[in-house]
DNA sequence: TTTTTTTTTCGTAGATATACGAAATAATCG
DNA sequence: CGATTATTTCGTATATCTACGAAAAAAAAA
């Protein structure tokens, strides 16, 4: 899975928001100052080179919706976080988040259990 | 309910028998020689205007819709043939069936039957 | 910091779509 | 048979869309 960029995450999320969306849904549910059209029309279309969204045609208009659900991102996003920046350790991980009151212990419980599941790794 | 001419409901059967289409699926369903397709977008949009057929818009594009049955038009269509060529009888109008040989004993009862359903006029 | 790569921005071109209306045809009425 | 009205045809105008690519900006690598 391709990272995305905060721009494309941004965008990726309203279409998650929506389920299913035209370049201008988007456009006119992003905040001023919207960027011109074409613009955004880009990001969109490299969210689907890089394997996030599919569209399904109407005439010439596409209507886009997501290829990869909310849950996989955040999942493989917290994966890549803890690889990152702890030494791929989810337990240093978690101590962090408790040290800087980010988290309680009832939230670690469910949490670990979370992480128990994703420690199958992913490419990259 | 307003009438169809013939070329509104040739168009008419095809989205019936699509369920949705857009302009563009109506001309390639329609058989040589297709007519241009601002002729076919001039006789969907009398469809709409005479509220057979109502669309959703994906940007500029239209996907077009029966907004009445191919049931409720049948039986409209009956019933105003009746009304017009046999003096409003549906018994003259089984006779005459029958007479033609378009008909067979069998299919009396089962017509005779829905016609009852019928026999609640309409408007015009 | 300098170089290289990626992302972002957005204009232009080309492909469709619909809106509108005029002219030709066909159907209806008196 | 006219006259009137409705239908059909289709061009032109206009509005959007997507494709493409160049240039600027940002991020990553060296």
């Amino acid at each position: 899975m391709k990272e995305l960029t905060q721009n494309e995450e941004r965008v990726m999320r309203i279409i998650w928001s929506k389920g299913e969306a035209l370049v201008r849904d988007i456009l006119e549910a992003l905040p001023e100052p919207q960027p011109p059209y074409t613009t955004l029309a880009s990001t969109v279309k490299s969210l689907e080179k890089k394997g996030f969204v599919k569209y399904r045609a109407y005439g010439s208009t596409y209507l886009y919706s997501p290829k990869i659900t909310q849950e996989d991102y955040s999942r493989k996003s917290v994966n890549s976080l803890v690889k990152n920046y702890f030494e791929g350790s989810v337990g240093n991980f978690l101590s962090f988040m408790v040290k800087e009151n980010k988290i309680s212990d009832k939230e670690i419980e469910d949490m670990q259990k979370l992480i128990d599941d994703m420690d199958k790794p992913e490419e990259k």
